[in-house]
DNA sequence: GAGCATGTTCGAGAAAAGTCGAACTATGGC
DNA sequence: GCCATAGTTCGACTTTTCTCGAACATGCTC
């Protein structure tokens, strides 16, 4: 397994707790859960692309969210499901309201 | 209100994960999650009592803990109820197991 | 009061995280 | 091949945490 993508049972509870505790990174977060898959390059805040880079590195080791590469853009898309599993209502408690559907 | 409680309203959510985001804070909510109050001075793994108190603050400062003064030594609990309000169902995601239900 | 216990605060050192420019890699179009 | 685009990695810097000894504060008992 791709060992930059984690499964979340390999992944300490501190370590996506740890991912999830910063605002940039609870924010690429809740633009992710509205489910499917963003291009790497407009989540979060405006910042420059290694700052980008970086955080999305620490969700992707956290086990937080999966990156497919199509061209020469990535897709991240954040795996409800198996944090779903794993950590049952974790999201949803710290997501606020992601019920706004589509914008 | 004591502003070294505040309501949990009044703390950013990443501050709460960043409170829970540490092994030896996370083992101490896990201590406190079965209920009642713990004398402050036995929590969590063999450390300098600095150390703890800072790891205390911290919970403290997130709104997870509460601390009641008893003669010379302080009784902790967690704000159970009111985490459960804020966040409902976090706790119960991140912390493993405290009931232990069934197989 | 003195002595003792339990915690907090202060200060400093070490370790880790966040930020970001520059260099590098990978892919696609020409 | 060359060039542009999208991301990653590297390196340096700044900021924040963690840790813990030492000093201080508080409350109890004698």
């Amino acid at each position: 397994m791709n060992p930059d993508e984690p499964a979340l049972t390999e992944v300490p509870v501190t370590a996506v707790l740890f991912a999830l505790a910063d605002p940039v990174r609870l924010q690429i977060v809740g633009e992710l859960s509205g489910g499917g898959e963003h291009p790497c390059g407009h989540l979060g805040p405006d910042m420059p692309k290694a700052t980008r880079s970086h955080h999305l590195k620490v969700l992707r080791e956290a086990g937080l969210t999966s990156t497919r590469r199509e061209g020469t853009t990535k897709f991240v898309r954040l795996r409800a499901q198996e944090v779903g599993e794993r950590f049952p209502g974790l999201l949803d408690a710290v997501l606020p309201v992601p019920a706004e559907p589509a914008r």
